[in-house]
Formats: structure tokens, sequence, C-alpha cells
DNA sequence: ATGAAAGCGCTAACAT
DNA sequence: ATGTTAGCGCTTTCAT
């Protein structure tokens, strides 16, 4: 008694200490070690009697007892964290992505801790460091243009590796993407085949796999099918890209030879593609057809038939931290997933 | 000589551990504290001959180390991580705000970990349990309705907080919010100057501070203007929104007395209107106008005359955060943010 | 200017 | 069945 009334009287003095495992171990007159086994579940096999457990889970309850996982993470080294890093989370693509992973994350007792790089190299370094050192178990990244010797830090220290929508591909490591290039070549046929001639492609100009794939699905068909014009593969600038767009659309606008419909490489460049192309009085489709590479909800909004590649977002997000799950589990197999997209139409 | 040999061959042996401080205190015969002062910019002051700062500095690089911010932070008691939790990081607008404050929280050296409640009590009540085990400095959160009890368990420890996009308002604790109210009893009076009579109102149905100032500035307006017909606010379910919207928008097209426009009050609920106002062959603006609360980057793409109602998102991230940061940094004061959106027209 | 050592809260191996 | 103790890697105070 006189012990309890001492115990809780410390307490309320040093009033900024959380209670810890030994304040309920001093409080119960026992050892800090009982009540971290019953408190982390290994008090079953008989370990401990059912007497303690009760009285111990009833202490901590009672003194408000919450763990401290930091304290945890360092005796037992892991942190039951993910890094993850996309190019931008505001993009409802990476967004949706990283919804998923988080929820499947979830459903392992994992949570996430979420980095952007913009497309940025320097930004790219700094977060893995900066996830590297936080000792997560495991990262999910979107790699990023010229960045394999940053992806590098990551495997030499054996931490597991999933990359997502792109991979490297001088880089030995599991990655989850889809078949870019077979459906960017399958789309332009299907617009050849419908009797478009003249198709141009928008694409961002920096070379990760995913759109190397795109815009060489796109360029091959058109190829195949003697239909190729290199002035009509626009590159544009990420940093610029509201500005190369618009004038993009108004070259393909004002071209002699009239277009017939232009190919999105993504999301974000479909968007604002189109809108430059209603500034410039070009009717969709009457005068040019269109293509994204990507479902947006937002399609609805528009009312006009759309050609659009949509991507199994969750299931890839779904997989990447099962992927991950594995190796941190320690599997040694490194696996790539090739997942199959669907060509879609809105009219 | 020997000593520096044995240091490195000891390393070499035991692959698994990553190369901490003793290491390089016992490569370099000084003692650990030495090192930590160097590393961790403690040194000047004179306190550390530059000397040995050279030499400390060289050869943790040279032993490629890197700090585990883990032990430093079960050491100082700060994990330089704030927590967020939001509706649903795959919807653009929270997307875009934890964006902001990702970036926001960067320049402070912080750094993010997201999670999501899917506007449901058990999941908020979970990731505050999870984000206070893991010791985050401090926490932003979108209130989830009815959960000040879960928000109580965050001031009780005191862990700065600060609330976004809605708020408690039997809480004590700061918060970011735009003027709701105002901004909806001033768009549905410019709708009603504007000549249009019959104007509803499609709404989610939980009662969070935003939701309720929206929708009682419209019908306060109306009321005003005695236009207010009840049978034109529609309550959605959240978990129903498809089903519940196409029902909404359906009883609106069939009613006896035409509807002259619609006021969404949210994004998604916005899409998924516009969609089923095209399903059932209403045309915007001639047969019914529309309202957005927020601006979508796709409305471009719609190609109709859209009024909708701009929140400073990147601002109110921003915000968020610096109050934080105050309130990490000790400050005691609780503010309270009403930023001012905007009425804007696309044509 | 640098060393020594205690301590952060928890886990886990080893004692009893 | 429960106690003891040595870490985990770092910070920080107090010695020297």
């Amino acid at each position: 008694m006189q012990d309890k009334l001492t115990g809780l009287a410390v307490l309320e003095m040093k009033k900024k200490r959380k209670v810890s495992m030994q304040d309920i171990a001093d409080q119960l007159g026992v050892s800090k070690g009982t009540i971290s086994l019953v408190l982390s579940g290994k008090a079953e096999s008989g370990r401990i009697s059912e007497e303690m457990c009760r009285k111990v889970r009833a202490t901590a309850e009672e003194m408000n007892y919450q763990p401290n996982e930091i304290a945890r993470s360092l005796s037992t080294g892991k942190t039951m964290t993910i890094g993850v890093i996309v190019s931008d989370i505001s993009n409802e693509f990476f967004g949706s992505m990283t919804f998923h992973i988080q929820e499947q994350a979830k459903k392992y007792g994992y949570t996430v801790v979420t980095t952007n790089t913009n497309e940025n190299l320097d930004e790219f370094n700094k977060m893995v460091t900066i996830l590297l050192n936080k000792q997560v178990d495991g990262i999910i990244f979107v790699p990023v243009d010229n960045g394999q010797h940053i992806a590098a830090r990551i495997t030499k220290r054996h931490i597991p590796l999933v990359q997502i929508d792109r991979f490297y591909s001088d880089l030995e490591a599991s990655y989850i993407v889809v078949d870019n290039y077979k459906i960017s070549a399958k789309t332009t046929e299907h617009l050849i085949l419908k009797g478009l001639k003249r198709i141009a492609v928008i694409c961002y100009d920096f070379d990760v796999s995913a759109l190397i794939e795109r815009r060489q699905g796109c360029i091959d068909t058109l190829s195949k099918y003697n239909l190729l014009d290199p002035g009509l593969i626009k590159n544009i600038r990420y940093q610029y890209q509201e500005e190369d767009l618009k004038q993009a659309i108004h070259d393909l606008k004002n071209n002699s030879d009239k277009i017939d419909a232009i190919f999105f490489c993504s999301r974000k460049v479909f968007i604002t593609g189109v809108k430059y192309m209603y500034k410039n009085a070009i009717s969709i489709p009457e005068d040019m057809e269109v293509v994204c590479f990507d479902k947006i909800d937002s399609f609805a909004i528009a009312n006009i038939p759309i050609i659009y590649i949509e991507q199994p977002i969750r299931k890839m997000g779904e997989k990447a931290v099962d992927i991950l799950m594995e190796q941190m589990n320690g599997s040694n197999d490194r696996k790539q997933f090739v997942f199959d997209t669907e060509l879609k139409y809105i009219n």
C-alpha cells in the first residue's frame, strides 16, 4: 500500500515522464522483464501465470500505459515502418498508389512514411538518406531519371526494395510495372485501324522506363504502318509543362497537314493538353481524337469520347507491399511483375 | 596500426551490424562522446580541436557512417516526425494538402507519416494510437465526425496538435479552416441574384464543421430570399455516394418544378454528380448551372461554365505546419486561422 | 580538449 | 514462473 502510494506520488511529481514498463513493474513489485513479456503477448506458452498476466494488464490499463515504439525499435532493430518515395503525392495517380500501399501495409501492421521527389535527383537522394537513417524496414520507390547510384545505396545496405511504376534496368531489384510498350503499341494500332493517320504523341522529356516504352510503343507502331512523322513526337519538360504543352498544341493545330489524334502519355499532360485544345478551338473528337495514358476520375465531366489506358493501381500498390514483405521476411528473390493494362473507351 | 586493422577486420566479420559511433571511436582510439559531439555539430565553441573534428569527419566518411535516428530519438525524446491523418490521401484535395504539409515540414527538417481514416471513427482512433506510440512530435489531422474524445487523447498527453479543414468546436486546439459559411452564403446569393430560383444542394451526410457550415450557408441564404425548398437539400452517404448521388440527380431531374442550379459541397460529389447529370441528359448550363466547392484541375476538360470555390490549400498546409512548429517549440497558444476563399468562374 | 558513464524504454538471453 | 542484466546507438553531464 505504501509502495503504491509512493509510486503514484512519484509519477504525480514528474508529470513530464510518460508511464513506462518500469513504472508498472514498480507498482506491482515485479520486474520489467515480466511486464514486457505480458504486454508484448509473449506470456503465452505458460511462461507467466494467468494471475500475473491479468494483474499486469489491469495495471497497465489503469496507469494508462502506452508503449514507446521507438525504444522497442532500437531494441529489436525493426521499426515496422516502410518508406515510400513518389514523384508527387498531390498527383492523383501517385496519391492513389500511395493510398493502396498504405492500406496494404496496415494489414501487415506497418505504417508508411511518404516523401516526394518532384522528379528531382537531389531530392531523391536526400529522401533515401532520411529514410535509411530513420531505419525503415523497407522502401518502395518510383525511380527518378538517372538515380541508379542512389538506389544502389539501398541495396548495398541490404534494405528490401521494390520499385514501382518504373524500374532501373541495370539494377538488380524487384519491380512492379505495367506493359507500357505493349499497350502503347496496341493503342496506336487501334487508332490507325480506325483510320486515323496523322497521330501525335505528347510525353514528358525525361527518360524513365515507363515513358521510354510508351513513346517507343507509339513510334514503332507508327513506323510499322509507315505513318511516323518525327515532328509529331513532342517531348515536354516536366518543370515547364504548362508552357511547353501550350506550344505543342499550338504547333499541332497549325501543322500544315491536319492532325487526327493525340496520344497523351500521362494524366497531367492529358488534362493540360485538352485544356489547350479547347483554347485553340480544337473539337474532340471532330477535329482530333484523344488518348490518355491513365484513367482519370473526372473523365466523366468532360463528356467527350476518350480512349484511355487503365492501370491496375490498386493491385500494383498491394503487390508492391506483398513483395516487400517477403523480402523483409528474409526472401532473397527479386521479383518482377508486369501487370496487364486495359484499353478502354468513353463515348 | 594494429588497432586499425583489427577494427576493420572485426567489422568485416560481423557484416550485419552497421557502423556506429563506437566503431569510429575505436578506429580513432577516442571516445564515443567525442564522435557524437563532432558529428552532431556541437563541436563548435571550441569544445573539440579542429584537428580532431577533421579526423572524425574523415573517418566517418571513410567508414560510410550513417547515423541511427532511432537511437538518437530515444535519447533526445524527439523523433523529428509529424503525423498527419486525413480522410483519404487518394482524394486530390487531401493529397494536395498533404503534399504541402510535407514540403513545409521538410523545411523545418521534419518528415511526415501519413495515414487515412476513410472518415471512419475506429480507424481514426487506431491511427492516433499508432502515431502516439511512434512518438511523433506533433499531429495534424482532419477531424472525423464524432471524434472529440479521440482528439482529447492527443491533447491530454500534451502533444502539439493542429486541426485542418475542419475543427471540433468543443476542443481547445488550433485549427486552420476556411470561411465555409460565408462563402457558401455568398455563392448562393450570387446564384439568386443571377436569377436562379430553384437551387439544390448536395452534400455528404456526416456532420463535420466544414460541411455543416456549407449546408447552412446555402440554407440560410435561400431562406432569406424565401427560396428554400427542403426537398432540394440532399444529404448523401459517404459510403454509398455513387448510388445516393445517382438517385439524387434522378430526383432533381424529375422534380415537378424545374431545378435551376445544383451546389455540390465537395469535389468528389461534384464529379460524380455531373457524371449523372450527363447520364440524365441534363445540359450544363442550359438546363442547370453547377457550383463546385473546391477547384479541380480537370475543370478545364469539362469545357462547360462552372462556378467554383477555391481554397488556398497550399497556404493552409503551410500554416498548419508553422503553427505546429510553434507549439512544438513550446508555445502554449492555440491559434485559429480562418482563411478567405475565392468565388471563381470558368466560362 | 577529451574521457567516462549514466540513461532513454524496451527486448531477450540467461539465471534462479 | 519470474528476476536479472546486458545490450540497442546515441546524447549529455560530470570528470579529468
